[in-house]
DNA sequence: ATAGTTGTATCATTTAATGATATATCATAT
DNA sequence: ATATGATATATCATTAAATGATACAACTAT
């Protein structure tokens, strides 16, 4: 995705997306990176370089906030209340364009083919 | 998504998704644009840049192809065998990050707050 | 004729994500 | 003690995706 509709329009990005997942409770950058690696059975991995600047700018955007609980070498967040609203948000418009999907394929085909 | 993720990893865009599902029937530029808006009620709008450069490199990538019916003033493309292969896994891609969604986010909420 | 819609196309720009790289701490085995 | 690997954070330069702006032509209805 690019010029900035992520946050203009209230979209997350797939990255984003998995980030404020993990958020839901008190967590800091690697825990992240390893939640996410399990959420999704290894298949997604996120590097430093992404997880750090998507963690910062998702601060910036106050849809996560600093916790700081263990002072120095760890940086713990947590999603933030209107980080929720747009998570909720950004779920329902996951499911309708996954829905979105099923209805037009099944439109014109009984099944097989690559398996329901 | 940056770094041709889309594709080396076998993930479509939204964008390259709209296209690809308004492609299940044969139909030209400008009426997958007209399609993408109705399937999505208006919410999503694709100019003529993305649309374009999408097409462009969806067809480079063999996921649609040209069926050229009429001849000049209309391109009509068409999704192909792969590209459908490619989107039906993307759908259940999609399901499976919603679901994962609502799952972490039921884990530790009765419910309310922003609606199921 | 002229205004609006249909239709395709490209260029420069903006944003997002990543690879590479750097640095420091901690735990554990040798 | 010290070397190795895991934990932990961070930035820079690069690559890729999407878009705004713009251009141009044909068709349609007034």
């Amino acid at each position: 995705m690019a010029r900035g509709k992520a946050l203009d329009d209230n979209q997350l990005t797939d990255s984003m997306y998995y980030i404020l997942l993990s958020l839901i409770e008190p967590l800091h950058g690697y825990g992240i990176k390893q939640k996410i690696s399990d959420l999704s059975n290894g298949e997604i991995e996120i590097g430093p370089a992404s997880l750090y600047t998507i963690l910062k700018k998702l601060a910036t955007r106050d849809l996560i906030v600093l916790v700081v609980e263990d002072g120095e070498r760890r940086k713990t967040y947590q999603i933030s209340a209107s980080g929720r609203v747009l998570l909720k948000r950004d779920i329902k418009r996951r499911i309708r364009m996954a829905e979105m999907g099923k209805n037009v394929l099944g439109e014109l085909q009984g099944g097989s083919d690559d398996g329901e």
